[in-house]
RNA sequence: GGGCGAUUAGCUCAGCUGGUAGAGCGCCACGUUUACACCGUGGAUGUCGGCAGUUCGAGUCUGUCAUCGCCCA
């Protein structure tokens, strides 16, 4: 027996745990089948799951679980990332508490500490997971820093720098002075601010009284200035190109040269140069030659380059000791507002200062070629297509990718060095040795590089290297393209991007045909959810309040293409009662004994309302499954809540009753059985969106005499058309029929409770055929005493039109008669406004010559019909009048 | 400055290839029926941002303007 209500905190757990235990999760299990793959966008072994987890994950389970519904050999690769930076801080943080830095325990302590952190709180993720509902194959979980990811990460490095796609080199990089590490572009954070432009003199030598004036937003830098730049064609500065300043403070001679960097509308038109603190500066001084001269240290400090009286200063006290220091030399012309854009890391939220750094880099430019290509031809696709022209356009202005981050925890760096600083780049300290003792011809002693790699770096490898890579595994050969990437927008140049060069370079295949790329989850406002703003919605707090199936079918159903998801706890109720709508029908079923039956063939019914549903259910399935073919989740979902609740719970199960309640046994036999069929098809269907509720209601309502379990029961497929057209027409004209009578009886203000009779007059064969067949149902449904055609219609009786029959309500005495009137005349002056709206296009030459003939005579058709029914209602407003 | 997107019922949004505007929530009324009040039945609500164009026909296609987002520089 079915509780009396859903209760998902007991169900979840007992079939999570009963999926897991079958092995209905792992892959390999169906050898002859087509695999389908979709690797995890790993969530950092710090992370705990948020909103946008809950939707990545909820729309991967659903193509997991609808295609493995399908028969195929589904594998979903889980694991996380080691997310270097974020966890690096979380043992630094710890060890804070202690009163210790990491360079008290030393990298090999401390790097202990930090796999011990990971085996005692790493990785809480894959535990939330699970309480989504997410059926990935757990025994092939894999992390970053495994031993085998580990080897491919070395073997990617060592080939490519062989290769000349590596390569170390003195740039400019963003340097965290926090965190003491470079970072690449993508982790910085471009943020809005009001600044200040300050305007400084800078004196043309050997020419008192002369000066040039430039605007800065950083005085700080100025110390280490080597030119000044004004724009060729700016005719305020034509006379001072090729002469030299004098650089106040510092005493430097810089030059003034020409260059197009200087923009002649913004400040005064010229500009300081300061080739190590500055990208674009960096790259003018490249052009001029110019000297590059480093004042800062790595926490952002003055440095030995700078005039005694600053050294050691932060930068920001440094601003102002130098402004002060011109203003006092009488060198600061005037000070204005700036809106500008000031570089901030995203982990440590601290100022990115550009940095001149020994680092490696990765010749993005070159491995972006074929992954452009691959986009190109098609071989990877994008879903919503739009989504393309992001990857294009970063993907074709690609810059180096700056790949070493100055940190401990990390792939370390495949790089030793000779006592020279010769680099040997090889898979281990052995193969280094060897090298290098090739090349001095003798031993010597090498250094490792300390530096670790990018996450990201490893976690381009992820499609392949998890599944064995660089071994020949079994998995690599049948896996290897994946089928579907899930991923945000958000991730596509971070991860999108760098999976596709690497997997084309080394797999010489895309790692996936598609990318399908969802929106944000915001709150209700629209506003992105931020610890900051306090609007995080927890997913697992919804869990527990609501089960995880609500979840999910919000998810899914909000999740329209291109469009953020806007969530709120009222929507997830809402959904929630849906859950319990479902419930409920199982309820009923189990109450009418509507038991599944083995073997029954929906084809075999014989009354209307089974073949009626059983087309309907077929109608569903098809529409359900074509959405998410084409990955429109949301309709999936929608078509889905509408054809249960709607149409199989409103109305379906409406008709069944009176039979059910009958003395035909037949029918009744032939109703329970099509009734569980249709129940057992709509579980099929909603299963992959509430895997929770429907496995369970699966099991329950067979007492346990299922042959297998939901989650690898087949996908409900109709090849044949099921849907009957004459069934069709015949419920949909009982629907018409009880919903009119309803409208009219709420209107009249008829007591709910009061049953009245109804008669009909001028119907046809098929209508008659109708009425009799259909007697009890719509007698109940309609609350109806009696049902019989009229010799007459009866003074003030209401009427009721469908198609060619008239339906009479004998009401007189009961209601309003004027009413009544109002109600008909209201009627009629809609139907005229819709016939003169065909009147006019019918009259229209253009339309009937050119719209196509099967529209036209639709056309006609309505009309037709609508002036029909305008006559009879007319006539019984006559009637009316006549009895008023 | 470049790119992408949005503007449809009080709110949140569907509306794919152009053919008489839909859902959920909210709102109003009434509650008979032992599946369900996390419910049922009925109801109200829209110059589909403005303008122009293509078309027999535009919420849907094109242009333009306005407002608002997001990404990149």
């Amino acid at each position: 027996m079915l509780e009396k209500t859903y209760n998902p905190k007991d169900v979840e757990p007992k079939q999570y745990a009963a999926w897991e235990a079958s092995g209905a999760f792992a892959c390999g299990r169906r050898a002859d089948a087509r695999p389908f793959t979709i690797v995890i966008p790993p969530p950092n072994v710090t992370g705990s799951l948020h909103m946008g987890h809950a939707l990545n994950n909820t729309l991967q389970d659903i193509l997991v679980r609808y295609q493995r519904m399908r028969g195929l050999d589904v594998l979903w690769q889980p694991g996380t990332d080691h997310a270097g930076i974020a966890t690096q801080m979380v043992v630094e943080r710890q060890l804070e508490a202690e009163g210790k830095t990491r360079h008290d325990l030393g990298r090999e302590k401390f790097i202990e500490r930090v796999w011990k952190w990971k085996a005692e709180s790493g990785g809480a993720i894959t535990g939330q997971l699970r309480r989504l509902g997410a059926s990935c194959d757990w025994s092939r979980e894999r992390f970053t820093m495994d031993e085998g990811l580990s080897r491919a990460v070395v073997k990617v490095f060592v080939e490519l720098y062989k290769q000349g796609l590596i390569y170390r080199d003195k740039r400019l990089v963003n340097w965290d002075p926090r965190l003491h590490t470079a970072i690449s572009d993508l982790e910085v954070e471009q943020r809005e601010v009001k600044g200040k432009l300050w305007y400084f003199k800078y004196p043309v030598e050997g020419e008192a009284g002369k000066f040039v004036t430039v605007a800065t937003t950083r005085p700080e830098t100025m110390l280490g200035d080597t030119a000044v730049a004004v724009h060729p064609e700016d005719e305020r500065y034509k006379g001072v190109v090729g002469k030299t300043c004098v650089l106040p403070i510092v005493g430097r001679r810089i030059p003034i040269v020409a260059d197009a960097y200087a923009d002649p509308e913004k400040g005064s038109g010229a500009v300081k140069i300061t080739p190590a603190h500055d990208f674009n500066d960096f790259e003018v001084g490249r052009r001029h030659k110019l000297d590059v001269v480093n004042v800062l240290d790595k926490d952002a400090r003055l440095n030995e380059n700078a005039p005694a009286a600053y050294r050691g200063l932060d930068r920001f006290e440094a601003r102002k000791r130098i402004v002060a220091e011109m203003e006092s030399q009488g060198l600061l012309e005037k000070v204005e507002e700036n809106l500008m854009t000031v570089p901030y890391g995203d982990r440590s939220q601290v100022i990115i200062e550009p940095w001149l750094t020994d680092q490696w880099f990765v010749d993005a430019k070159k491995l972006a070629a074929p992954a452009i290509r691959a986009v190109e031809t098609g071989e990877t696709r994008f879903v919503p297509k739009n989504w393309e022209a992001t990857y294009f356009e970063w993907m074709r202005n690609i810059q180096p990718w700056c790949i070493s981050r100055q940190i401990w925890w990390g792939h370390q760096v495949p790089a030793w060095f000779g006592p020279d600083g010769k680099i040997f780049v090889e898979a281990d300290e052995a193969q280094a040795k060897t090298a290098a003792q090739k090349h001095y011809g003798q031993d010597v002693t090498l250094a490792r590089d300390p530096d670790v790699l990018d996450t990201w770096f490893s976690s381009a490898l992820w499609p392949f290297s998890t599944l064995g890579w660089p071994d020949a595994t079994p998995e690599v050969k049948r896996y290897y393209p994946t089928d579907v990437l899930v991923t945000g927008f958000d991730i596509i140049f971070f991860w999108v991007a760098r999976m596709m060069m690497a997997g084309l370079h080394f797999m010489k295949r895309a790692p996936f045909h598609i990318v399908y790329i969802h929106a944000l989850v915001r709150d209700e406002k629209g506003q992105k959810m931020s610890k900051s703003k306090g609007n995080i919605i927890d997913p697992l707090e919804l869990i527990d309040k609501f089960g995880a199936d609500a979840l999910r079918l919000t998810l899914t159903a909000l999740a329209a293409q291109g469009r953020d998801v806007k969530l709120s706890e009222s929507r997830v109720e809402g959904y929630r009662n849906f859950a319990t709508k479902i419930w409920n029908a199982a309820r009923f079923l189990e109450m009418n004994a509507c038991a599944p039956v083995d073997g029954f063939d929906p084809k075999s019914a014989r009354l209307t309302v089974n073949r009626w549903i059983a087309g309907k259910v077929a109608e569903a399935a098809g529409e359900a499954t074509r959405a998410l073919e084409a990955y429109r989740f949301n309709d999936f979902a929608l078509s889905l809540y509408h054809f249960t609740w709607g149409t199989y719970c409103d109305w379906y199960l409406e008709f069944i009753k009176p039979i059910l309640m009958g003395a035909d046994e037949q029918a009744k036999m032939e109703t329970r059985a099509t009734a569980a069929w249709a129940f057992d098809q709509i579980l099929h269907l909603l299963h992959p969106i509430m895997p929770f509720i429907t496995e369970e209601l699966w099991e329950q309502r067979a007492d346990g005499k299922r042959p297998h379990r939901l989650i690898v029961a087949p996908w409900p497929e109709f090849k044949e058309k099921t849907a009957d057209a004459d069934a069709t027409a015949e419920m949909d004209w009982v629907v018409r029929l009880v919903s009119e009578v309803r409208a009219v009886r709420a209107e009249m203000n008829v007591p709910p409770g009061a049953r009245i009779p109804l008669l009909h007059r001028g119907a046809g064969a098929a209508s008659q055929k109708r009425l009799a067949t259909h007697r009890d149902l719509i007698q109940t449904l309609a609350r109806v005493s009696e049902l019989n055609a009229a010799e007459s219609v009866q003074k003030g009786a209401v009427q009721i039109v469908l198609e060619e029959a008239t339906f009479i309500l004998p009401l007189a005495g009961v209601i309003d008669m004027s009413a009544e009137k109002a109600r008909l005349e209201r009627e009629i002056k809609k139907l005229d406004q819709e016939i003169a709206r065909f009147d006019a296009k019918l009259g229209n030459a253009g339309f009937t010559s050119k719209a196509p003939p099967e529209v036209v005579e639709t056309e006609r058709e309505r009309r037709a019909e609508t002036t029909a029914t305008r006559a009879k209602l007319s006539e019984a407003i006559q009637r009316l009048a006549q009895a008023m």
